[in-house]
DNA sequence: GAAACAAAGTGGTAAAAAGTGGGGTGGTTA
DNA sequence: TAACCACCCCACTTTTTACCACTTTGTTTC
């Protein structure tokens, strides 16, 4: 399971490192893609073949799954990793993401996730207060029985 | 599995690049027509051709259909790449498109989608909120079991 | 607590591939 | 027959990527 909060910067060459750690969990090749706010999802290739085989029953005649996949499928690629461990974020992402060169790099559960530090300052900022009610809601319940 | 963004100008003499990435999954002669949304569609022969078996199973009776297929059947043409990897779009397509110089290709799942940059800038701004709720349809229930 | 070794991260360089532009040839039309 | 247009090919430039060496950090052992 991938978890964690790293720091880390793009050089100059746009290249990422990608914790080890999390590097023997994702396996050599992976796939990045817009995800949503903002920010780059990283999922190995048995997580994203999951969400393919999902996908694979919705039609391109459906409006709302042309834009999903316009953004999901088209903004992802198949990357590896140099022997260094580190990724090239092809250029329409590091844009989307809104990154210049502090990266914040997240483990959540399944996927990654890659942040400019900027936003995922701003993000976590703007999400402080309802944390603590979107808690309390969440864990409703679950230990009470 | 196409997928990617892509950023190519086409050149004062009308040629458009394909990513060399793209071309060696479509092979040497594709198909490109009208879109939905504004944009041009491109197939490989072997998925046009299963496409053209769903169609056939459609009524040309019914009114609906007989208005796609004139669109899509009608508007398609069999092109080939020069050894750059370069296509000539027709020019019904260019204008259809709105396509001045800047493009964006994407490849989305079986097929290539060619944009007019401001087009698909303008797509994605619009359909930018409701990706969210999309996304959360879709992945409902991906990761219980 | 210090030193040495191992693992992780950084930066640079070189080679290969992809993209761009220009020029030449062949065909068609006036 | 000549000129123009389109298409095809070739060469150059730019970008990408892979590899290599060095630095820094962390851990283990003496």
């Amino acid at each position: 399971m991938l978890m964690g909060e790293f720091h880390h910067n793009i050089d100059d060459k746009g290249r990422l490192i990608i914790p080890s750690k999390f590097r023997s969990e994702l396996g050599e090749s992976i796939i990045i893609t817009k995800g949503l706010d903002k920010c780059i999802f990283v999922y190995s290739l048995k997580e994203w073949n999951k969400i393919i085989e999902k996908m694979s029953t919705l039609q391109f005649t459906k409006k709302n799954v042309r834009a999903f996949e316009r953004a999901f499928i088209g903004g992802a690629s198949t990357i590896e990793f140099d022997k260094q461990g580190r990724i090239n974020i092809t250029s329409p992402l590091v844009h989307y993401a809104n990154i210049d060169k502090e990266c914040v790099i997240i483990g959540v559960n399944e996927r990654l996730e890659i942040w400019s530090k900027e936003e995922f300052e701003k993000y976590m900022k703007e999400n402080e207060e309802s944390l603590e009610e979107i808690t309390e809601d969440l864990f409703e319940g679950l230990y009470e029985a």
